[in-house]
Order: structure tokens, then sequence, then C-alpha cells
DNA sequence: AGTAAGTCGGACAGTACAGTCCGAGTTGAA
DNA sequence: TTCAACTCGGACTGTACTGTCCGACTTACT
């Protein structure tokens, strides 16, 4: 089964649906344990309406979470990752996606002990297919460190992506200073020697 | 009021206190949502002792927080960040605080939106002035970035510390190889130009 | 216009947890 | 050795949540 089924849905279903991953990825990023109560009041929609389309808590994290991959690769890909210098093409995708790859972050740390390690990973393609060939070029030039795994300079970028987000949220950095703050935080992070 | 009044306390009572803030610091880091039930277990405890020491939940927390930055304060301290070139010292103070700075930034995650910012602040003091000095001496010396505030350089060598920990859990590293690694990405992410 | 799909609002049971209490037993201090 | 401090085990209340159900109403399709 490769994707589910494309049910016929009414057109105030589909948008509700929408409604509620987005009001739940928002919630959820801000407050981990945020409620059903909670989600449905941001989604402007009655908890048991989210209940209609989710038969439950752990389907909309599953949800949420293929919607945050889903949103991350879709903005990676826009960025051309493959185009121009290793360095260069990650700058371009780190300023498009940061902010994205952040909620993503906090999501993930949700999914972690929820999901087994393999099932995390899977459900990761879609942005480590965008991701790894991008950091397997700057590590085959040299202008990223060798001495470290792939995913080791993911994860450096989802942490320090984060950050950025946490400081900025908590007023200690101002919006403008930001992303080039975090764009050379993160590419001296990679950079060999 | 500097310090609580010193109560007299037996001597089992005070070595209770000490496993139970010990196996909350240990629960909290792998499960923010740890219950009460689940600490007292790992302390080797009946859940009513706990609340025979601290009356809330909330209270632990503060309790297992200020551990946690005294922790990191002492491993930081007989490090002596002052000593040597900064580059060097910020090494030195990382190698022995990485991982009770690891889980600082789990305890930090908790406890945000808990505790405001500057209550936040507040309790960081005994890392801030061990840590700040440091900083501030790399980048008069030009070799940390003049261009993020010191904060900045904090909390991205608590994500990175956080991070590291966080790969070598989920086996994506091995044991030997993190130390290494969290170092040069670490003052790689500090490092001007 | 008619009908099925969907929403609302609220009630309900089940569960997990924080916090309280107490009586019986154990341990440390003088 | 004696007594107070402490722990244990378990029972109990209150609260907050998840998940279910249903009847009245509204909205989208044809």
């Amino acid at each position: 089964m490769p994707t589910s089924p494309p049910k016929r849905r009414r057109a105030d279903a589909e948008r509700n649906i929408v409604s509620i991953i987005n009001a739940a990825l928002e919630a959820l990023a801000s407050d981990p344990d945020a409620s059903m109560a909670e989600i449905a009041r941001r989604a402007g929609v009655v908890r048991a309406t989210i209940y209609m389309h989710f038969p439950t808590r752990e389907s909309l994290l599953d949800a949420v979470m293929e919607s945050a991959v889903a949103q991350v690769a879709e903005a990676t890909a826009q960025a051309e990752p493959s185009r121009g210098e290793p360095e260069e093409a990650l700058e371009r995708v780190l300023r498009s996606t940061w902010q994205k790859l952040s909620d993503f972050h906090a999501l993930l740390a949700i999914n972690t002990g929820r999901l087994s390690a393999k099932e995390l990973h899977r459900r990761h393609q879609p942005v480590m297919t965008l991701f790894v060939p991008l950091i397997e070029r700057g590590q085959k030039k040299g202008v990223f460190r060798r001495d470290v795994p792939v995913s080791w300079h993911l994860a450096m970028v989802r942490a320090i992506a984060h950050a950025a987000s946490a400081e900025v949220r908590s007023g200690r950095i101002s919006e403008s200073h930001v992303e080039p703050a975090m764009l050379s935080t993160a590419l001296n992070a990679l950079r060999s020697q």
C-alpha cells in the first residue's frame, strides 16, 4: 500500500482536517503535551470532530509528523539542494527550511520513544533523500567534515535550527539577526578544519 | 534568604533525598513526563516518601533543576575555565561537562513554560558566571564570533552537547567517537570565520 | 429540493496521575 | 535502650485527560 486510498470527503471535512493538523503542529511545537481539547480549540473545531478523522491521538500524531516531514521536504526541494557549490546550496536550503526544521525537531522529540528508531528513520526518508546527497557532496569535495557520519551533520543542523528558533522565541536575539547567525553557525559547524 | 535553613534531618532521610533527586534527574532526562511513581521506583523508595521531602511535583522539579545546575557548575569550575587560551579552555570545560550539560538542556526544556524567562535566567546564574567570562574572553581575543550575543554561543553549545548525547543514545555514533566529534563541532560553531 | 455527510454540544465511562492520610513497622540518634 | 524521625504499604479523593456515543442541527453535493 503505497498511499492510503483517496477517500471521497466533503469539502468542509477536507478543510477541517487541514486545520486540525496545522493546529496540532503549532500546539505541539510549543507544548509537547497539548491536549486534544487544546488542539480542537486552536483548530476552531469541537473535540469530537477530531475523532471523526483521527481515531486516536496517536494517529493524529502520525499525521502531524507526516505533514511536518512533507513541509520540510517540499521547502527543501524548492531550494534546489543539488544546484551549485555544497556550502552555497546548504545555505540556500537552510534559509528556506530552518523554521520548519525546528518544528520538525520538536515533533521528533515527541515521537522518540513512541516510535522505534527504525520506524522513525523510515518516516524521515522524504527529507533524507534530499539532504543526504547534499551533505555527501560537501564531504566528497572536502568542505564538510568527513570524520563524522552524515547523520551527525543532519543532527547538528536540526539542533542548531531548533536552538535558533528557541533563542528568538525567548527574545534573546532579534528576528532580523537570527537568520545570519544561524546560517554561519550551522555552516561553521559542518565545515572541515 | 540566600539559602534555605539547614534542617536537622536523619541520615537515611538525607540519603533518600539524594536518591530521589538523582532518580528524578535520570527519569526526567529520558522522559520529561515521568510520573512520581516512576521516580519513586527508580529511587528505590515509596511514593509517599517523596512527598515527605517535596510537598509537590513542582518543588521536586525545582530541586532537580538546582541540582543539575550545581553539577554543571561544579564540573565547570574543576576544569578551570579561566586558565589558558579560550579555545583550549572551552575544549577542556566541555570535555568534562557535556553529558551533564545535555541533562541540563533536557531539564531546561521541561522548565520552559513552567517558569518565567526571568526566573529561568536567575537559576542559571551559577553556570553563567563561569561560562560567560570564558566566551567573552574568546570574543575579545577574536577567536569566537563577535557578531552574536554571548547567550547565542551558550545556546549553541548546549544544543550541540544535547544533540551529541541523543546521537549516541540512538546508536548512530559510537561512544568512542562522540567526544571528538562533539568538541570539533562545538568549537567550529563558535569560531569566527 | 432532497439527502447524505459532517458538525456541534454535551454527557458519559475509563484511566492515569497528583496529592493526602494513616497505622504498623523500621532506623538513626542520644 | 528508648524515643522520635522516618519509611512502608495501601487506601482514598480530586482532577484532567482520552475515547465513545447520541440527538439536533448545518453544510455540501446532485
